[in-house]
RNA sequence: GGGCGAUUAGCUCAGUUGGUUAGAGCACUUGUUUCACAUACAAGAGGUCACUGGUUCGAGUCCAGUAUCGCCCA
């Protein structure tokens, strides 16, 4: 124990790197279930395999971090259970590349050694986000550590894809879906991402049959299409076309003969108001055909070539094709004209291909009835959204639900648990692979090929990462989950379904609290992306500036659910504040001579008015930030604290105490006030900046403070509001005190009287009762305002003088030698026109009957109180003015 | 087309239930190497709160409409 004397920078290369091995060692990350204690719970939202940490990581983490450290310094037992996703489509992807570098195809090796390629990616290159994670300062239980692809969680979705199937709520059948020929599989309408694209409408002529030179012109898109048209459809109540339902046309180049049909769902807006009908290529048209019983003719392969049934142009690809079959048209006589078109493309959200609507059998499950319990819990405030306008986003989208495509045709997933019978056709479900079809006895079965889509398994990720369908110690303690902490354009994917799933499968909401955090952007307000290279590596910015600084720059910039718009530099911001508390720390360990123990530093007695005030302003800081933080303002929590720590504790305290500090019979009191407050602060800030302030708070616990109730900062108590403290006298007296030095700062700086040189003060007071606590508060004006004296006297000192006016204080500096009068005269003047703008705006106020009939009595007091106190000063230092220009 | 959000200082943002002539950080100007911190300190300048109406004694705040930008859904 003793003094110590801090680095005057701070280097945070020089303690980040080992506390977090310490927490780890100590298991502080890692609760074991105990009755007797109260669980706080949060599943990470689990980042694929096959990313890296970027900012939006790097906010999500430190959100949900600065949650469990702050629940666990308040007592919780607290689980933060991390993991990752095996993200089908991108890991296929990953390694697709791979092969191709080498010159092979998946095909080329087969499935099931590419299958073991994946793993063997997964294994190396997988786990770089969790060790990015664990580089933040990410309090997660990693014993706990779970993977979409782990045996537990493959059982909890075959379980799932059972029980569903058996429920009626998986379906199989031939639907139009979102085909990416590109990664060549189908995608949920949520894996689609539309995009305003630029394009033309063709206005086709489609004959009459035998009728020579009449025809319909229909409007597409995409003609090349057309091919597969079975039908012209037109509203009903189309008069243009009333006469034409029934007809027989001739489609152009095909020579198929199709029917003129009318249906609802044609827009008689759009284009000419007759349309063609493609149902395998459309999903409207799809409907379409189905309600007319017309036949599906497709014109695509799965690679988005054109095939057999597109005559000519087999073998061409999608655009090849449109611009042959639109020049075949034009050369036919065919093009009515061509407009330019905008509208909004579907593109894979993976590898940004457009999508093509295919016709093809897939799995799907039917959401309507898992919506609607969902709905009702949301509704009910039992799952609560913050902020709250994102429960109208979910509410909207579960009210117009659709059915869930969950098969993919790729090699990367949860097979599907479905056995095809050889002989019989028929499929069998089963959790465990069935030795015998079920319909026929057979054991020639083979396994449907197909995967399921990674949000089959995520969706469950709450209680399957716990154990579920077992009954675990976990589950049962831990589930349900408190808080999810997530991006909005998680809600659809990730939130609804994973509401919809806890609901079904455990008979429980799954979390409590959804906390939507923004998006992280640019300064030019652009999402970054590795395309656009404005990314900012966060793992760059903790080199450069430090874990603490990346975390407190992300969470100070928070505000609820906007976005955050960063750069680089940004992170001086938390670089600077770690240097600032540093050193705050630095400076009262190079003051402290004494030693304490815990309980002595938490009854203080003070009699000092800065200790007195500090003392009060803390405790009023803690209860504000405890609010802020429950109700999930963290920003607001954020800067509630910052403006306690830096523009009360380092820009008043620690300057207050500066001139005090020597004398001996207040120096205990002083030393414990500094320190009481100062392990407060650290605790405070720990969820924030858990290095920093462990490093100091260590330092605090070895060194000043024997005792303490914990080992280490990471699971010390919270600080909570100790209302003995508050002192709502010393709050006023220093404020005064505050008021004094800034009014005689602002005379210095204003006249430039240079650094050094002392002023002497006088001061008139109206009210007496104000003497004691100038003549108190002495040598604290003597020091911060850089005065030689203090006088109390009777009125104005003769002579030139600056002066200020506050309520019942006036205040004067005699100016003779220090500066030219000029100055001072224009700073009244400036000083008089402001006051008397706000007299004239006052008394205008309180010439208006209504106001003072109708506002409420102590407003309009309160004005006539300003009008008085206004013109008081008005006339003083309109006096001051006349004595200083007859000088 | 439908929904949501934003619009406050040069930039990024606060601003509770309507009540002093609207705040912070960064940037800017001036001064300071004072002994915790120049990653700092002190002082200063900078805003018709997007626009138009309305409610009210009183609107950045409530209501309606308009504009611009962004996001989501179709």
């Amino acid at each position: 124990m003793g003094r110590i004397t801090l680095d005057t920078r701070c280097d945070p290369e020089r303690y980040e790197g080992k506390w977090y091995n310490v927490w780890l060692e100590n298991g502080y990350f890692h609760p074991v279930a105990d009755a007797d204690r109260v669980p706080f719970s949060i599943v990470i939202p689990p980042p694929n395999i096959t990313d890296v940490l970027h900012l939006g990581h790097a906010l999500n983490n430190t959100l949900q971090d600065l949650f469990i450290r702050w629940k666990r310094m308040e007592g919780y037992n607290t689980l933060w259970l991390p993991g990752t996703d095996h993200a089908g489509i991108a890991t296929q992807h990953m390694v697709v590349e791979g092969l191709r570098s080498e010159g092979k195809t998946k095909e080329d090796i087969g499935r099931e050694k590419f299958v073991e390629l994946l793993w063997d990616w997964k294994r190396r290159k997988g786990g770089r986000i969790v060790e990015q994670l664990k580089l933040m300062g990410s309090s997660c239980d990693w014993e706990r550590e779970r993977f979409t692809m782990d045996e537990m969680l493959s059982r909890a979705v075959r379980e799932v894809f059972v029980r569903l199937y058996n429920e009626g709520l998986i379906y199989r059948g031939k639907y139009i879906i979102n085909w990416c020929p590109k990664c060549l599989t189908a995608l949920s309408d949520d894996e689609v991402t539309h995009k305003e694209q630029k394009g033309h409408l063709w206005y086709l002529r489609y004959p009459f049959k035998g009728r020579r030179g009449d025809y319909v012109v229909v409007a597409t898109t995409r003609p090349e299409t057309m091919l597969g048209d079975t039908a012209v459809a037109v509203n009903p109540s189309d008069d243009r076309y009333k006469g034409m339902i029934g007809e027989t046309l001739v489609l152009p180049i095909i020579g198929r003969e199709i029917p003129v049909i009318a249906d609802e769902m044609v827009d008689p807006e759009f284009g000419t108001g007759a349309v063609k009908v493609t149902p395998a290529h459309d999903p409207n048209d799809f409907e379409i055909g189905k309600k007319h019983g017309l036949p599906s003719v497709v014109v695509m392969d799965e690679n988005a070539l054109m095939n057999e049934n597109a005559g000519d142009f087999a073998g061409l690809d999608r655009y090849d094709a449109r611009e042959k079959i639109v020049e075949r048209m034009k050369s036919l006589g065919l093009i009515e004209r061509i407009e330019d078109y905008t509208h909004s493309v579907g593109h894979c959200y993976r590898c940004h291909t457009e999508v093509e609507p295919y016709l093809s059998d897939q799995w799907f499950v039917r959401m309507k009835p898992l919506s609607e319990p969902a709905i009702a819990v949301v509704e009910r405030g039992i799952v609560r959204f913050h902020p709250p306008r994102w429960k109208k986003v979910y509410l909207e989208w579960m009210h117009n639900i659709k059915d869930w495509c969950i098969s993919r045709q790729i090699w990367w997933g949860h097979r599907i648990p479905v056995w095809w019978c050889d002989e019989c056709g028929g499929f069998t479900v089963a959790v465990d692979e069935p030795k015998v079809c079920s319909h026929c006895g057979s054991n020639r079965l083979h396994q449907d090929s197909d995967v399921l889509d990674t949000w089959f398994s995520s969706w469950l990720w709450p209680f399957s990462t716990m154990g579920w369908p077992a009954i675990t110690d976990d589950l049962q303690y831990f589930y349900p989950t408190d808080i999810l902490v997530t991006a909005p354009e998680i809600i659809f994917f990730w939130v609804a379904r994973m509401i919809m799933a806890g609901i079904h499968f455990t008979g429980q909401v799954p979390f409590f609290d959804v906390l939507i955090h923004g998006t992280v952007r640019d300064k030019l307000g652009r999402k970054m992306s590795k395309s656009l290279g404005n990314g900012i590596d966060p793992v760059e910015v903790i080199e450069k500036y430090g874990k603490d600084a990346l975390r407190y720059t992300l969470i100070s910039q928070s505000t609820q659910g906007q976005d955050l718009f960063i750069s680089v530099r940004d992170f001086e911001l938390g670089r600077n504040f770690v240097n600032k508390l540093w050193n705050a720390v630095r400076f009262a360990f190079l003051n402290i001579d004494g030693q304490y123990n815990w309980y002595e530093i938490q009854d203080i007695s003070p009699t000092l008015l800065v200790n007195r005030w500090i003392l009060s302003r803390l405790e009023k800081a803690k209860a504000e930030i405890s609010n802020s933080l429950s109700d999930f303002r963290v920003g607001e929590a954020s800067r509630r604290l910052y403006q306690f720590f830096w523009n009360e504790f380092c820009d008043w305290y620690l300057e207050g105490i500066k001139p005090v500090l020597a004398k001996q019979e207040t120096k205990p009191e002083i030393e414990k006030t500094l320190l009481y407050t100062i392990d407060n602060i650290l605790r405070l800030y720990h969820p924030i900046i858990p290095f920093v302030t462990e490093e100091l708070w260590q330092k605090l616990k070895e060194n000043y403070v024997g005792g303490m109730e914990s080992k280490h900062l990471i699971v010390a108590d919270w600080p909570d509001p100790y209302d003995f403290y508050i002192d709502e006298d010393a709050e006023r007296e220093f404020e005064l005190t505050k008021q004094i030095v800034y009014a005689i700062r602002n005379i210095r700086g204003e006249l430039s009287i240079p650094r050094g040189k002392k002023a002497e003060a006088f001061f008139v007071l109206r009210d007496k009762s104000l003497i004691p606590i100038l003549e108190r508060n002495n040598s604290l004006l003597l020091f911060l305002a850089e005065l030689s004296d203090v006088k109390i006297v009777d009125r104005k000192p003769d002579g030139a003088v600056g002066s200020a006016i506050m309520g019942d204080v006036e205040l004067y500096i005699p100016l003779a030698g220090l500066v030219d009068i000029e100055s001072e005269v224009r700073r009244i003047r400036k000083e008089i026109e402001r006051l008397s703008g706000i007299l004239s705006s006052t008394q205008r106020r309180l010439s208006d009957a209504n106001f003072t009939k109708k506002a409420p009595e102590e407003v309009v007091d309160r004005e006539r109180k300003k009008v008085d106190e206004l013109r008081a000063k008005i006339d003083k230092l309109n006096r001051t003015l006349s004595e200083l220009t007859s000088i």
